[in-house]
DNA sequence: ACAACGTACAACTGTACCGTTGTGCTAGTG
DNA sequence: CACTAGCACAACGGTACAGTTGTACGTTGT
């Protein structure tokens, strides 16, 4: 689990906005969907669309943005493109999300229950 | 390193929002610097104020956001409120966002690189 | 009690971005 | 060679949110 520590202090600002931009990638519902989609393998728009049920534009559009951050890469085949995952760590991100999700959640539920047993 | 515990798939609407929603919060830059202040440890929103440059009412609105995302807890203290990292996991966060970039900026190298040597 | 300090809340403006609509482009098909 | 399918680009309206300004509240000190 390397611990990468060693990063300058304070965050010069540069990194500070790459960092918030690459998070703010992930922060649309819709991106995290076409990730999730693209966990299985790759997928071209139109699969994406119909498993998501958006608009052809609008999946195009958020693949756009997913492959401007380098997140997943595009393959043009035949009149279709396929997408793939280009970053896998992008999961290990989510993941950890989760978990962190998971601790807030527990600790509401000690809340909740030690109240209850008052 | 921690495999990718079985989610569901495809990942359920309101698990999508919040992980979004977190990601986001994760996502402006003056978050990612406060919270990177209070790495040193506990500080009160003059000190924040002071090490970012901002206004005073700017800092309380983010970190009332951050308090709002439970990613740190605020604790009253004579005239001052003292913030703290509640969530430790953060930092992981920006560290593996930290890893995701340099891999990036090494294979542009690669690609620099080799274009070069044609 | 009153003044000063530190902080949080409310209203406002500008801006960035999401989703839609319309359209152009490229690769297969009859 | 039209014609269609699949995809990306551009323009537009709506909305969410960042940053500012003004202000109210609670605490400390005189």
């Amino acid at each position: 689990m390397a611990e990468i520590r060693s990063f300058p202090h304070p965050l010069p600002d540069p990194l500070v906005e790459l960092i918030a931009g690459r998070f703010r990638v992930l922060g649309e519902p819709m991106r995290i969907k076409l990730l999730d989609c693209l966990r299985d393998g790759e997928a071209s728009v139109g699969e994406l669309q119909d498993a998501i049920g958006a608009s052809q534009q609008n999946v195009s559009k958020h693949l756009g943005v997913l492959l401007s951050a380098g997140m997943v890469s595009r393959t043009k085949r035949g009149t279709s493109a396929v997408y793939v995952i280009a970053d896998e760590s992008v999961f290990e991100l989510c993941e950890q999300v989760c978990g962190g999700l998971r601790r807030q959640l527990s600790e509401l539920d000690q809340i909740l229950q030690g109240a209850a047993s008052q």
